[in-house]
DNA sequence: ATGAAAGCGCTAACAT
DNA sequence: ATGTTAGCGCTTTCAT
């Protein structure tokens, strides 16, 4: 492959000349410029990032580190990250940790052996040790969607709890006073909010007392599974919050082979939500995150403070959630009593 | 940050030595490697892949390009790929076309700027500009899902031409005849021989004069606004098959527009499928492809070319396709005559 | 407006 | 079993 040496050669000037055409740095006489250009793209020189980056310390990459690329939700926060970086020249490396600690730390350190200049992180679990070795290895860091506690660093995140409660205050108005949720991790803040959320409804409302908590994982088989025991609770609850988009889904498949109408006999509603075009019918009543402005936001953050555009103290920006009403929930019939 | 010098001297050894104990190379005392491991772990050093892929040519990173990042069928690809790069420690760049050939040009060029040591490539268009691109910087490529005219390269993709075949075959034996094909771009090998397969099906049962075909884009809209035409022709198609599963969904919401029933009065079949965690009621009847498996499998493929594992011809890896039938087919009723 | 020299952090090649 | 030397391809720094 050719390199600096080969272009500056063929054009009759100094290597030194070719990185400041590549770079658009320095002087250059509109002559040699594109004398240069010209040579570039005849002997199909390619620059060598990994030169570039080891000389100049500038690596234009950013990690993602996600919980579930599987899941809509992140898909699309993604392509918010990757329109922002790319149109700042930046490339992004995808990492996935299935929502384990363990490879969340290996991935870190992968991404801190490419240099990457910073990093945005969905936190798999509690524990700060991921962020405090990338802070200690120079790299900045956004964490994104969930909150880890004691950690200051700038953070998006959606309202969690106006979102719940917005959902169980519009079920309340349907005439639910047993309303369950399952929700994913303990130790997970977007799964703690949402049911912080819950229960100020449920307290605002007189009905602190129903409370019907189901801890999990943020899968499908998690909600399908925890809506079999909370359909075994006496009374049985008349509608179900789900606090993500895939528990929801679990929600309604148990609920369906429970012979349960939705929302005839139980009424659910989600977090989250999937995109339109994977739909056959939009269903599901929701609390629609604005995944796609999330990414870009951090984004937009994260290359801000890398550039040192920022001031030191920490950013915070929290989005609001869309309550978007569909066929799944529905007034409490009596007959549920 | 610490670079090996810095362990070396710590650890009273040549930076060499660090070096083969990071790499595992070459012949070391058990008694120094544990001491240059235990200084690497005190002054928490950390390797700088861009030094190292400089000097050793080797960056242990793939490339994967992809159409449409958002599309199930991809993202569980992606994660056979990146699930077959991480046993062997490579990491994966995702690029995303969005089917336009100048993004794939784009993103090839990153690439290889990169310097990856393969890519695998599912061609946004019919031409070959990139994979040539590629082939001239020296990075091996595996061709994913698409054929491209005219090219010899490492090949995986799913049975297109008989899954197809076999979809319609089972709308011919529930007693359709008037069967119309929803399909994508006319320069996608997926599109066409989806259609190669509808021909033959339909040929062999004696309809081949009924051909309705409808050429378009990959997605929802696309899908729902040639199926307004397809409901339009007279006599009416009794079935279609969507090419694949963002077009199925299209189909089946149109449909529901234009309130046709489905299966009562049109039976719909697509291609792909999606994940059942993102299914509320699993319903269209598909011929799935094993997205997973050809992520795997082209990855192997691309790791053993890049170690030069394989032999100088092309390899060709074909995945037949699994018929899943479901709600979405009926037979044809006498009233829709 | 252009260039020379040096070095980023690592490992290949060649000692010993 | 360990070390020395050199250089990967680029850009920073300091000339001119």
């Amino acid at each position: 492959m050719p390199t600096v040496h080969d272009v500056a050669k063929r054009a009759g000037v100094a290597p030194i000349t070719v990185s400041r055409v590549i770079n658009n740095s320095g002087y250059i006489s509109e002559a040699t410029r594109e004398r240069v250009k010209a040579t570039i793209k005849e002997i199909g020189y390619v620059p060598n990032t990994l030169a570039r980056g080891l000389r100049s310390k500038r690596t234009n990459t950013l990690g993602l580190i996600v919980t579930d690329i599987t899941n809509p939700y992140f898909t699309l926060m993604a392509r918010g990250v990757e329109d922002v970086a790319g149109d700042s020249n930046y490339t992004v490396i995808y990492c996935n940790t299935d929502e384990s600690e363990t490879k969340e730390e290996k991935y870190a350190n992968i991404l801190a052996q490419r240099q990457v200049e910073g990093v945005l992180l969905v936190p798999a679990g509690g524990n700060d040790r991921t962020i405090k070795f990338l802070e200690a290895n120079g790299i900045s860091v956004v964490i994104l969607d969930r909150r880890v506690s004691g950690v200051e660093k700038d953070f998006v995140c959606s309202d969690s709890k106006n979102g719940a409660n917005l959902l169980v205050k519009l079920l309340i108005k349907l005439g639910h006073e047993r309303i369950a949720i399952i929700t994913g991790p303990k130790n997970v803040s977007t799964s703690t909010d949402r049911v912080a959320g819950y229960r100020r409804a449920l307290k605002e409302s007189g009905y602190g007392k129903n409370e019907l908590i189901y801890y999990g994982a943020f899968n499908q088989q998690s909600g399908y599974e925890l809506t079999q025991q909370a359909m075994n609770h006496t009374p049985r609850p008349t509608a179900i919050l789900g606090a993500n988009n895939f528990i929801a889904i679990g929600i309604t498949k148990a609920l369906h082979d429970l012979s349960v109408d939705v929302p005839g006999d139980v009424s659910v509603v989600g977090f989250d939500d999937l995109p339109e075009s994977m739909l056959v019918r939009p269903f599901l009543t929701v609390a629609r995150q604005p995944a796609y402005d999330m990414g870009r936001s951090a984004t937009e953050l994260l290359l801000k403070r890398i550039s040192g555009d920022l001031p030191e103290d920490c950013q915070e920006v929290i989005f609001q959630t869309e309550i978007v009403e569909r066929e799944s929930v529905g007034p409490r019939k009596s007959s549920s009593l």
